[in-house]
DNA sequence: AAGCCTACCTGTTGGC
DNA sequence: TGCCAACAGGTAGGCT
């Protein structure tokens, strides 16, 4: 589930309704995901107004004026805003944290529980971006400063594969299991290179590969935006067609060739022996 | 300092 | 059908 674009998506979604409310009530139902649940977020946030909603890598953050309350979704977790009556019924199993709105509930759900929730008061963080978290997060793939000269630049003395190394979100942010492999197919580089041992040549293709292949997963999901208000299960994830990810065994859509799979750092990696080379 | 490993959790899948 | 191991889209923190 959440990558960047998944994470962009959801951003877009629970935005458009939320923004300009005001809370008044919060739920936890668990003490804690990846980090305890802070204490007295009630008291915080009771009454202030949703001012704005940004994205930092797969961090949110949801601007309160007095601070930002910080959401990631880890591995599992996903975001929808229930219309008020339906936030009466009873929470399912992984529901672990409700915002209330007049109008509206943000309920997070998150199986593995590996998602965070904190609250950056403002008082003690002036600035968002120097909170620990955040100030040693990479480059925004999708910014203009994130180009093949700069990659290029950034990778120079990283032995390490590519794929890892882009996969690093004290690099560039964003790009997790699933586009990493995307990308790097797109490209026609194999996963395995050295990151230092690619040309600027060859990130000047793979750069404009990740750009698309995250900004039309953004758009792929931006048709699913509605499913964000919704009572039943239904997030707003997507299905997507994949080149490689998922599909050992399966002919590549270019070649025919069967798709392969690897482990680098713990991970799989899909890949096409024939469209991609070092 | 890069790069590897582990840990945090629960649910699903595939083999026997 | 049941049991068990392996695996799942993230990432901080600890170690070498």
């Amino acid at each position: 589930m959440p990558e960047l674009p998944e994470v962009e998506v959801t951003r877009r979604g629970i935005a458009a309704p939320l923004i300009g409310r005001r809370v008044c009530a919060v739920v936890a139902r668990v003490p804690r995901l990846r980090y305890p649940l802070p204490a007295g977020l009630a008291e915080q946030l009771v009454g202030r107004r949703l001012l704005d909603i940004r994205r930092r890598g797969k961090y949110l953050l949801l601007d309160f004026g007095a601070g930002h309350l910080l959401l990631h979704l880890g591995m599992s977790g996903s975001l929808r805003v229930l219309p008020q009556a339906a936030s009466v019924a009873p929470a399912q199993k992984h529901d672990h944290f409700d915002l209330l709105f007049d109008g509206y509930t943000l309920r997070l759900r998150d199986p593995r529980r590996f998602g965070a929730v904190l609250w950056l008061s403002a008082h003690d963080v002036p600035s968002v971006e120097a909170h620990p978290l955040l100030a040693v997060l990479g480059i925004e793939p999708l910014s203009e400063a994130f180009t093949a000269a700069w990659l290029h630049a950034a990778t120079r003395g990283r032995q390490a594969a590519i794929k890892p190394v882009l996969m690093d979100s004290h690099l560039v942010v964003g790009i997790g299991n699933i586009y990493a492999s995307e990308s790097l197919f797109r490209a026609g580089i194999d996963p395995r290179t050295p990151a230092a041992r690619i040309s600027q040549r060859r990130y000047a293709r793979l750069v404009p590969e990740i750009r698309a292949t995250l900004s039309e997963a953004i758009a792929a999901g931006g048709s699913s935006l509605r499913d964000f208000i919704h009572s039943d299960g239904s997030s707003g994830y997507f299905q997507q067609q994949y080149f490689v990810y998922g599909r050992t065994g399966e002919p590549c859509r270019v070649c025919g060739q069967p798709i392969r799979t690897l482990r680098q750092a713990q991970r799989a990696t899909f890949y096409c022996g024939y469209c991609q080379r070092r």
